[in-house]
DNA sequence: GTTTGTGCAAATTTTTTGCATTACA
DNA sequence: TGTAATGCAAAAAATTTGCACAAAC
């Protein structure tokens, strides 16, 4: 919880910083999302982090997520994923090693992993094409083991 | 164009027996849809393959090329993809070669590569994690040298 | 002649925008 | 106090669905 307590004042520092440069203000809600950000372990869409925080009493509209969110992922605090799925999913970035994602077609549920070799690609192909790579995303899509031997696996959510 | 002409019989052929196998209709309109999928040499989305048919005087509608996609991704004559946008794009899939996209975050242009490496940590994975995987999406994303030095690129269609 | 597929339009879903009000600086 | 940010609702964008008609089989 000690490291939990840290990275929340991390990134609310680095969130505050980010805000003063760019002379933007610091609004309760900016930082309620921060912290509900952080607070959550998995990856989520806007429509989940906004009931999420109704549920805790937060009066938020989807309007200021979405404006947020863009402010997240200009500092580098949110990761921004599409699963193959129209809704765009999120993900925290701070303090949590660069890593790959695992979906699996069924539930849809994500994995992580970690490859050196990716960053090795990803180098060699900026040289040969001629590219500044800024980021990257690698996904796999399968099939859990469960899934293959059950028909059907336990992080399914819908029948 | 021999060569052109070749892929056109051949995908007409596999999806000919993908529909008897199905028990589908063999309707002019998927065959249209497949031919022009197969003329367009880039990535495209749904509105502007509806756009380009219609421009060519086929009378089509959007939801039969939503349907048809969804048999050409079933009998993997097409590949979908999703490049950070909220639109899916697709690619046809039959005789080109396996490859990855490298997008211009300015002009948002798709330039593809190959890398064996990613197949060896495909099925290492799959290995480590259990997983049956079926296929993978590896997206570069950064700045081609013309922006780079001049601030701007070519291929950008909008200021 | 059945029944699936098409086209159109309406409905959903996801995201963006306009505007009156709130509250940061 | 001036102006950017919020909340709400309407608009826009992307996709899905319902239904009458057309056309495969």
């Amino acid at each position: 919880m000690l490291q939990a307590t840290n990275v929340q004042e991390s990134v609310k520092k680095i969130f505050t910083e980010y805000l003063e440069k760019k002379s933007h203000r610091k609004t309760d809600e900016r930082y309620n999302i921060l912290e509900e950000v952080y607070n959550l372990d998995d990856h989520f869409d806007v429509e989940s982090l906004f009931l999420h925080m109704k549920s805790k009493g937060h009066s938020i509209s989807r309007a200021t997520i979405y404006n947020t969110i863009e402010l997240l992922l200009d500092c580098q605090l949110l990761t921004r994923h599409q699963f193959g799925k129209n809704t765009a999913r999120f993900e925290r970035s701070f303090s949590f090693r660069q890593h790959d994602h695992l979906i699996c077609q069924d539930c849809e549920h994500v994995f992580e992993f970690c490859d050196p070799r990716i960053q090795q690609i990803q180098s060699m192909m900026g040289e040969i094409l001629n590219f500044k790579i800024t980021n990257h995303s690698l996904n796999l899509f399968g099939k859990c083991r469960e899934l293959e031997e059950k028909g059907s696996c336990k992080h399914r959510k819908t029948a």
